[in-house]
DNA sequence: GATCCCTATTGACCTATGTCAACAGTTTTT
DNA sequence: AAAAACTGTTGACATAGGTCAATAGGGATC
């Protein structure tokens, strides 16, 4: 059950077998059916869940009732808000399995005393806060300087993977445009090439 | 020279007089004049700087030759292109301070060396990167719900102080828009107050 | 197997924001 | 103090992308 956290851990910073067996007792195991919640616009983020194996997104709605996803999360991912779940204020997000879910969960305590017990996680936090920081920098550049269309093609680029299991509406979403201009978007690419 | 940093730190981390002088050993100072570049486009970004006193500006070009601005700096902040500083890949980003700016620089390899040195600093830039983070997933949040107006609203209750220190033209490149429109958006708020 | 929901497409039209150009203050440089 | 560079404003116009409504093809559900 533990085998894609240790082994996603392993490949940032180096723990030994004791060190690992202590990392397990931090986590709680939760399945989610497709469409569950794991978390509520309006509730706290509590959790913060790496995905063992599944898909779920984080989204917002905007004050005309549409739907924006901020984050897509598949296996050896995080999710959570990092907001709500850092200043337990209530979460703008909602979090939503898109399949059937195997996660690990993480109390914000439990976060803290992992990194008491394990000091080398705060290093592992650390490089992935870094990578997603980075990420999120390539993402708000993109929606700058970039057409909706040249920000498509790079998403393809970037997550193949992603574009096969999420309907097309969710990665206009993702990408910040309407459903129907990716639609547009599409055709032009098709017939263009 | 290193009272700011020092008091930033301890801010988030418990530090001791000899862990403080420990740090100091890591930095280089630097002072840049008004228009000069920390860093230009198309080199890697060897450093990662903290502000003592001053303004910066990161920014990119695009193909029509606009500029972009990813982030101010003012004291008490850090600044670079995390991407190229950790990957020691060209950048896509420029630094240019915006003021007479007096820096602490660190490099890439005293950078691993001062969490080695002082491994509380692990928990420090996680701290710091998390937050960075949050700030950077409700700018894409408020660029993909909010109008041109919301942002720039937004954008005076969260950093006031900035718009008395920035061309109003740098306000709008950093919040995404044209110079005109950032024009008659204060034009059409000044009159419907 | 009929119904319902979800998904994608298309057309007609709309709107927020961008573009370009002219102009006028201000500040900086010489 | 003149010239140059920078900054902000305004008007006329252009355009990328959004909105709304109709249509249609799967799946899923009863």
């Amino acid at each position: 059950m533990f085998e894609v956290i240790i082994s996603n851990i392993k490949k940032k910073v180096a723990i030994n077998d004791e060190e690992a067996e202590k990392l397990k007792t931090f986590f709680t195991p939760k399945k989610l059916r497709k469409k569950q919640y794991l978390l509520q616009e309006g509730d706290i983020s509590h959790y913060t869940a790496f995905v063992e194996k599944g898909l779920l997104r984080s989204f917002t709605i905007d004050d005309k009732g549409h739907e924006h996803i901020m984050q897509f999360a598949s296996e050896d991912w995080w999710i959570s808000d990092l907001y709500s779940f850092l200043t337990e204020e209530p979460s703008d997000y909602s979090i939503e399995a898109l399949e059937e879910t195997e996660l690990l969960l993480i109390n914000r305590n439990d976060y803290e005393n992992m990194m008491l017990a394990v000091p080398k996680m705060e290093r592992y936090f650390r490089i992935l806060t870094q990578n997603s920081l980075i990420s999120m920098q390539r993402r708000i550049s993109g929606k700058m300087t970039l057409t909706a269309e040249q920000n498509y093609k790079k998403l393809m680029e970037q997550r193949p993977a992603l574009l096969q299991r999420v309907p097309q509406h969710m990665i206009a979403s993702f990408l910040g445009i309407a459903p129907e201009t990716l639609s547009r978007i599409r055709k032009q690419m098709a017939s263009s090439k």
